[in-house]
DNA sequence: CGCTCTGGTTAGAGCCTCTAACTCCAGAGT
DNA sequence: ACTCTGGAGTTAGAGGCTCTAACCAGAGCG
């Protein structure tokens, strides 16, 4: 998925069509071993053994490991992005609390599907390794939906003190205002920044400690509790049911 | 900390004393390897150089690298209840929702004076690792001053499921009743328990994206953020100001 | 048709975890 | 007080990993 259509390449030379294919096909194997046992059991020889190749042939296609987890993270949002999309023009017509329950649902059951693709989202996979800058616009494509819903509520009590830290922020940087009215015109930017950067926070909350097994042996389901945060959230923004 | 304070072993022979104090320097030397880059960042081979001692001396200590892992886990828990704790008696005359602020404060600056033992305890260390049941119990310990605060308040709305589930739970198993009875007598165990559970999601939600620095480029800070989502559980759950 | 550039190989350095077998001495028992 | 056992620490080594260096062969380019 969203192998080599990333760069269409115009004068698609016929090295560089194989060149990506491999290149598609080891980032299938390398997934395949990240669902089986998490990031850390990510070995590039196996890798290679597994497409029939030796170990160091997969350095001609990557510079390194990190190389190869970084795309791995990159495809991993798009697909999040991907999923949260479709679930908000499903419900592009419902009240905003029915969309933010739908996008809320749609964000968890793309996680718990490979939970070790999200821990590879959300956590920190390898020891020196820093989030490339690239990876922070595609994780905006995954909140942007959330954005024209929640900018649809108002802040009221201790999410004033977060509105106003959002309106400093939209006046630094208008990359961020460019980004907020792209996916949410017509309402207070800063409104919709807060509630989104509290809904992500919420999801992340519910459904990483899911993925990570610590709601192992408590009574409840995860999707009741998402379920109630959401609806919580809405309440607390005054969103139209 | 809690190295061998935990085996007050009143027999303490020589040979005893001295193995306890060698597990507790290892402990501490992974410890700080930890800090610095994480846990898979943490070489036993360079424990026991920073020692002054070889490799294979420490599995006369540690039956392999899991089994240190997991007891710094434990003791990470440990650390991270004392912090609650303290702050819990700290503010124990004041409002609840005064406490659950000062709780909530607690743990962020907890997990924020050592980012990388916090993702320890949060996430998955390793590919095979399963949290052991030990963990569990150190784990409520951390949530238990919540169960006294959140008692005080009431579930409404989405939260009732919630609830529900939780009553499920309890009758299930006892043991559970008698977790909540000893940090909340005199309040509705089920209330208590979806409280906290919540708090739990939103302490960790908010946290766990600061330390793994997913809020880096954003405009608002981490306490700002955690302060809204616990005042909204508060105001949610009516705690008396 | 010949050159170049690239995908693939093997060899190997330098890490790592963990096991096996060996010393050697401190402490326990008589 | 003397022996002897058991545990702390060692070296050697197997098997794994990432990644570099040097080399080979053939496919695509001009």
């Amino acid at each position: 998925m969203a192998d080599g259509s990333s760069t269409p390449t115009p004068t698609s030379t016929p090295r560089q069509r194989y060149r990506d294919q491999v290149r598609g096909e080891i980032k299938q194997a390398a997934l395949e071993q990240i669902r089986a046992g998490g990031a850390p059991a990510l070995s590039l020889n196996a890798v290679a053994k597994g497409l029939g190749l030796t170990g160091p042939a997969l350095y001609k296609y990557f510079r390194n490991r990190d190389d190869l987890l970084t795309e791995l993270i990159c495809d991993g949002y798009d697909a999040a992005a991907a999923a949260m999309r479709t679930a908000a023009v499903r419900v592009a017509d419902a009240p905003p609390r029915e969309q933010l329950l739908a996008l809320g649902a749609a964000f968890r059951s793309w996680a718990v599907e490979s939970p070790h693709v999200y821990q590879l989202l959300a956590g920190t996979p390898s020891p020196g390794y820093h989030a490339p800058p690239e990876t922070v616009d595609r994780a905006r494509g995954v909140l942007g939906p959330l954005l024209g819903v929640l900018g649809r509520g108002d802040c009221r009590g201790a999410a004033l003190e977060l509105r106003a830290e959002m309106r400093f922020w939209l006046n630094d940087s208008p990359a961020v205002g460019e980004w907020v009215a792209a996916w949410a015109p017509d309402v207070d930017p800063a409104t919709a920044l807060a509630g989104t950067v509290t809904a992500w926070a919420r999801l992340h909350g519910v459904v990483s400690l899911e993925v990570q097994g610590l709601y192992e042996g408590m009574g409840h389901r995860a999707g009741t509790l998402l379920n109630a945060e959401m609806e919580a959230l809405a309440d607390a923004m005054g969103l139209p049911a």
